[in-house]
RNA sequence: GCCGAGGUGGCGGAACCGGUAGACGCAGCGGACUUAAAAUCCGCUGAGGGAGACCUCGUGCGGGUUCGAAUCCCGCCCUCGGCACCA
């Protein structure tokens, strides 16, 4: 009788015992194959469940089986252990969050422990500790001294709920990221970090990682570089101008009005020339509506008239300038140049206010329309326009025509004969022409809008409460959708630019305006600086004091680092609420000061940690330089892809910063990046507040941490999302009993002495099959775990496991079958090392399987000496041979016995062959006819 | 709206570079063992047809390229993720 698999024994009996010998621990003054594996280390809170376990178990099976390949693999562990959590947590139950924070991290290394999850444990690092954030605040003078931090007073978002202010990055549609709470515009001085500075590195450098392409997306769009042009505008009868930035300088031309965010500059220079309760309760009501309000897919367009006016550049066209609720401060100069002809919203804006609408690109489509009125024409015209062959409806006495841009010079020329006087046509499409028996009217221009629309006024009183051409044009159904579009096309009635094809008009326009000066070419980019103040106490203490007569002074170096007061429990207030913190006095005239009260985001502290971990011991720098640059970029690193912006920006900038400031030579911190997905319950990420937990102990219970390991890493491709199964872990724990039943099987085994390879050919025809196996398994388990399709590794095993049990069902080749249960052993123990330990211990070993070399596979094993060849006739699959390799592409005899298989003959009869495709090893395809 | 990823059995998922679709596992069905059940082991299991060897259909939908398409091309539909009044 076997021993029952006991995996509470057995893992127990284990569970210490690599720590103990140190198999984790890097080499780090050695480089040869070093390997930097990182795991982005947790935030701790609460405990661990199955899904946090991915992470973990992911690059625990990839250390071992880099360990076992000769890899001197770095994989360290830290604590991300600042943040807000821990500290609402220790306001509610009136504790320090400390407490919270350093139980939470016990539970969880506990919880490492059981899962079999190893880690260097002599570089762990926990950020919440002096001698870590001691260079968090290091980091930040560094930063301070190069003129990377800033203090500048901005609107900055606000969550009311935890109390802080948060960076762009922490605001999830327009609500706090952590809490979900709305977020409130607030004007606070804050301090912010200038990632702006190194926008276009952070683009640029993107092509040179092996990361997933979605993250490398993402930071693309979040970053969000867009080219153009900046122009600047004149004010009309005042001093000053207005810069905006615009994508499309090429229309210019149909610039009618502007339109500044209600956070610009101009506003507050305009209310103090000129106070005005209407235009500040415009601002103020727009900048109270949160974001969410304000981004809403539909909301409305708003804007409140200045009363100013600028004159625009190229033509000297005086355009009123106003407040609008569409344009925001954040992008651009805050102010736009409003073209209605061509983008939506202006045209929106437009109608609205009564603002001319000029049309100055070509529309590509070349579609025009016309509608002539009943009682506007001399009978016979419709008659004429059939004769021409436009295209042409009659409703109600109207004649509705339709016709290509290239005819509008035709069809003007023809119509404009039967236009009765008093009366008038459009024609609509690239330009806007009014066609009076007399003259021809065109819409190029602000001054020719107006005329035409008096002339039209004159004549129909029924428009005298129109306010513009467009609003005219829009009232007419047939016209709506021809009156805007967005594309690029020729330039008209652009001055000496109109005729510019479209593909060169951004182009010629810039160049133009260089030339006489009005503008130049810019970049623009959606990336806003990186607010790092936060009102709490549970964070870095930002190194700054104020002082009244020196200033801004940073804390000097020595001086660092600047404690987090000691307080037995924490309020709302954070720092600003403990006066011993804040009074000090000034480091240069030694007279009374104020300390910062803000503590840095915690995104400050993950954004260096990994430089850390080679040296965390150092008293005197933050990280060894010469060390880092040979450990660093981190070769492998893995984690979620909710980071895929957030901290990976973050420490993309701080390493080109530190590498900027001579402190590195690598320009990116993670070469490769994997993000493994979630694992879900019930449809949804596992989380506490939602109850769809499912906990590591509970499963650790039921089946043992070898079963999870090996159903987390089985149940599909790492990358992507996954629900949880109760009853698919069941063929897991069935799988690793199987294991064990067949080991115990055969222990005996144990006394033959070791064998080294055998040679195929001396091997009878089972013993063959086995060994080919044996090599097939240990070249497809190895190339999988390297690509992380640990699915498809685990299922290789399966197979062979497979195999072994028929194998043993017959007759026994002792020394074949001790080495196929060895390396099985092995390869199986980066997925379940503690089963596999103790089977190797059983098989007679005194060493560790860590000990031991990852299996090499006999690249002849790994040819077969058979076969299978598909026969198909006209593709379909009609039969099968077995040839011996020498004859698998050999076009001839494969046709022969290919023609000889009876399902063949059968398909054959009565028809012509034609052609036959042989694909060696693979497939014969007969072609009839 | 823009960008990205993806749609394969009852389910999770395999299928290298265009060459046997559905590996492996779960669930289900049948059998062995057992007084019985659980566990374990063996067999079957995409759909439809046929007594049967076999035949037809089948990788979101519609076309195309090819001797041959889950895979390549064109046009759609749907799901998920990111960005979104970004000028």
């Amino acid at each position: 009788m076997v021993d029952r698999y006991d995996f509470k024994e057995i893992e127990r009996k284990w569970r210490s015992f690599w720590e103990e010998r140190g198999f984790f621990k890097a080499d780090i003054n050695g480089f040869d194959r070093k390997l930097y594996y990182l795991n982005m280390f947790p935030y701790p809170s609460g405990e661990l469940h199955v899904g946090h376990g991915r992470n973990y178990i992911i690059g625990d099976c990839l250390t071992r089986f880099y360990l076992m390949n000769g890899y001197n693999v770095l994989n360290p562990m830290g604590w991300d252990a600042f943040g807000l959590p821990a500290e609402n947590a220790a306001i509610r139950h009136k504790a320090h969050p400390k407490k919270w924070t350093y139980e939470a991290i016990a539970r969880y290394k506990e919880q490492f422990r059981t899962m079999g999850v190893q880690f260097d444990w002599e570089r762990e690092i926990t950020t919440c500790k002096p001698e870590y954030y001691k260079w968090t605040q290091w980091l930040f003078l560094k930063l301070y001294e190069n003129g990377l931090a800033y203090r500048a007073a901005a609107l900055v978002n606000w969550c009311p709920s935890c109390a802080t202010s948060l960076a762009n990055e922490q605001v999830v549609g327009g609500a706090c990221e952590r809490c979900g709470t709305p977020v409130k515009k607030k004007k606070l001085t804050q301090w912010f970090f200038k990632i702006t500075a190194y926008a276009e590195r952070l683009l640029r450098d993107l092509d040179l990682l092996d990361w997933p392409e979605r993250v490398k997306v993402m930071q693309r769009n979040w970053i969000g570089k867009s080219e153009g042009a900046e122009v600047e505008f004149p004010l009309a009868d005042r001093e000053g101008s207005l810069k905006v930035f615009t994508t499309r300088p090429d229309t210019l031309w149909g610039a009618t009005f502007m339109a500044v965010a209600p956070e610009h500059p101009l506003v507050e220079r305009l209310l103090a020339e000129r106070p005005d309760r209407a235009l500040e309760e415009f601002v103020d009501r727009v900048l109270r509506v949160s974001e969410i309000e304000r981004g809403a897919a539909e909301a409305e367009k708003e804007g409140y008239f200045t009363g100013w006016q600028a004159v625009n550049p190229v033509n000297n066209e005086k355009i009123p300038i106003y407040v609008a609720n569409y344009v925001l401060m954040g992008y651009g100069t805050g102010a736009i140049m409003a073209v209605p002809a061509h983008d939506e919203r202006d045209f929106q804006f437009a109608l609205r206010y009564g603002l001319p609408v000029i049309p100055v690109i070509k529309r590509p489509d070349g579609r025009a329309k016309s509608l002539v009125l009943k009682g506007a024409y001399r009978p016979g015209l419709k008659e004429a326009l059939a004769r021409a062959g436009f295209q042409l409806e009659e409703r109600d006495g109207s004649l509705y025509v339709s016709l290509a841009e290239d005819r509008r010079a035709e069809y003007i020329a023809l119509v404009q004969k039967f236009i009765l006087p008093g009366s008038w046509t459009e024609v609509i499409g690239s330009s806007w022409q009014f066609v009076f028996p007399d003259r021809v009217m065109n819409i190029g221009s602000i001054s020719e809008e107006r005329a035409a629309l008096e002339r039209c006024q004159e004549l129909e009183p029924a428009l005298q409460g129109k306010r513009t051409v467009a609003e005219v044009l829009w009232g007419v159904e047939f016209y709506r959708d021809l009156l805007f579009h967005a594309e690029f096309g020729e330039m008209i009635n652009s001055g000496e630019l109109s005729g510019t094809p479209g593909e060169e008009a951004v182009k010629r326009t810039i160049k133009w305006l260089e030339e006489r000066g009005f503008g130049k070419a810019a970049v623009s980019y959606r990336l806003r600086d990186w607010l790092i103040s936060r009102q709490r106490y549970w964070g870095a203490p930002i190194p700054i004091i104020y002082c009244d007569k020196c200033g801004i002074v940073p804390v000097p170096e020595e001086d660092l680092p600047v404690l987090l007061p000691d307080v037995p429990t924490v309020t709302k207030e954070g720092l600003a609420g403990i006066p011993e913190f804040v009074q000090t006095s000034c480091p240069r005239c030694r007279g009374p000061a104020r300390r910062e009260t803000d503590t840095m985001d915690t995104f400050v502290d993950s954004s260096w940690y990994y430089l850390r971990y080679i040296s965390p011991h150092d008293h005197e720098r933050p990280f060894d330089t010469r060390l880092v640059n040979k450990w660093l970029p981190v070769d492998q690193y893995v984690g979620g892809v909710e980071h895929a912006i957030l901290h990976l920006m973050y420490s993309r900038f701080i390493t080109k910063a530190l590498k900027d400031m001579g402190y590195l030579d690598f320009d990116e911190p993670f070469a490769r990046l994997f993000t493994q997905g979630m694992v879900c319950l019930g449809g949804q990420a596992m989380s506490k507040s939602k109850g769809n937990i499912v906990s590591i102990s509970e499963v650790v219970e039921e089946y043992g941490a070898d079963t999870q390991r090996l159903y987390t890493l089985f149940m599909g491709p790492p990358e992507k999302d996954i629900e949880w199964s109760p009853t698919d872990i069941a063929g897991s724990s069935r799988f690793i009993r199987r294991v064990w039943q067949l080991v115990n099987e055969h222990l005996d085994l144990a006394s033959l002495p070791k064998a080294g390879k055998f040679e195929q050919a001396a091997l009878g025809e089972r013993d063959r099959r086995l060994w080919q196996r044996l090599n097939q398994t240990v070249k497809s388990v190895g190339d999988d775990i390297s690509l992380f399709h640990f699915n498809t590794a685990v299922s290789a095993l399966m197979e062979f496991v497979n195999e072994l049990g028929d194998y043993v069902a017959g007759e026994i080749n002792g020394p074949l079958l001790k080495v196929a249960l060895e390396e099985l052993i092995l390869l199986l123990s980066p997925f379940t090392p503690f089963v596999c330990e103790e089977l190797w211990q059983r098989l007679g070993h005194r060493e560790a399987v860590l000990e031991n070399r990852w299996p090499r596979y006999d690249e002849r094993a790994l040819v077969v000496e058979e076969q299978e060849i598909v026969v198909q006739v006209n593709g379909k699959v009609r039969g099968r041979l077995t040839v011996p390799v020498a004859l698998a592409a050999d076009q001839e005899e494969l046709k022969r016995r290919a023609m000889e298989l009876e399902s063949v003959q059968r398909q054959l009869d009565g028809h012509k062959l034609q052609k036959v495709i042989v694909v060696p090893g693979k497939l014969v395809n007969l072609v009839v006819g």
